[in-house]
DNA sequence: CTCGCTATTGCAATAATGTTGCAACTGCAA
DNA sequence: TTGCAGTTGCAACATTATTGCAATAGCGAG
């Protein structure tokens, strides 16, 4: 498991628990969004005694550590994926919960726009709205 | 009392009552956003034993009817407002905390983009970063 | 103006999500 | 192999939101 996360944890001073390993390949093997239940979910299937305390414990470690990114895509519930190098951004379907990706080449020229009339500098964002092909013009969710 | 938030509830078969003409005069008065444990706090200083699941209730109503409009704009709360005319979005600025509201027109062609290249009509958008005149380049919040 | 029906409220219990104190355990380096 | 500081599991707690239910109170009918 030569993975960059057990070098960048050691390097500083961290151990490389079972735990840890599992909670990092369980977000690199997803590569989707999942929440801290799903992971701890998917990491008890390895290892059923694993707590949630420590899958926060070592989310919470990972973000700080860059290694993973915290997303809120919605009311009351955090989302973690790995840090990819290049940022992205999200859009959020409202009808069916789908959630693209999307880069800053896609944002067009609203970085610009915001820092040049708003002194804002955007770092990442998040589209709530619908697809085209998902629930059409005013359906209900 | 003459809002039309009344009206709406009144010709919905809804009945007015003191907490809600409170928790809606509220919303009208701050102009900002607030959560609903600010809400009640506010109701409270002049009707004190309202309780929080009547806020909570009454919000929830409000978001129903499309007068007051909820967002999600981080992690683990949510906030309320009264609901506008005119949509907006949100800068959050993640070392001071202010939110600045941006209207359609300063979004430039990101709507446009989003959906012609990903077939995503956008709603609403939540932009996370840093206000120039706030942090600088590389503080810590 | 009074009355009664039913929407609404207050309260307390419960849920959902996340955090923390602490004793026991275990990586890792010497 | 051993020791100790970093980690874990557990249970208790914190925060935010929801719900069941009996008591209360709008509002329309009379």
């Amino acid at each position: 498991m030569t993975h960059h996360a057990t070098q960048t944890l050691l390097e500083l001073g961290y151990r490389m628990t079972p735990q840890r390993t599992l909670v990092w390949d369980v977000l690199r093997q997803s590569g989707e969004h999942l929440t801290a239940e799903q992971i701890c979910a998917r990491v008890q299937e390895q290892f059923p005694h694993v707590n949630m305390s420590t899958v926060y414990r070592t989310l919470e470690l990972l973000v700080e550590l860059n290694l993973v990114k915290e997303t809120c895509l919605g009311p009351s519930r955090r989302y973690y994926e790995v840090e990819e190098e290049v940022p992205h951004h999200h859009l959020v379907c409202e009808h069916c919960g789908k959630i693209v990706h999307i880069h800053d080449e896609d944002l067009g020229n609203l970085p610009r726009l915001l820092e040049r009339e708003q002194g804002f500098v955007a770092e990442e964002l998040t589209v709530f709205g619908h697809c085209l092909d998902c629930g059409g013009d005013h359906a209900h969710p």
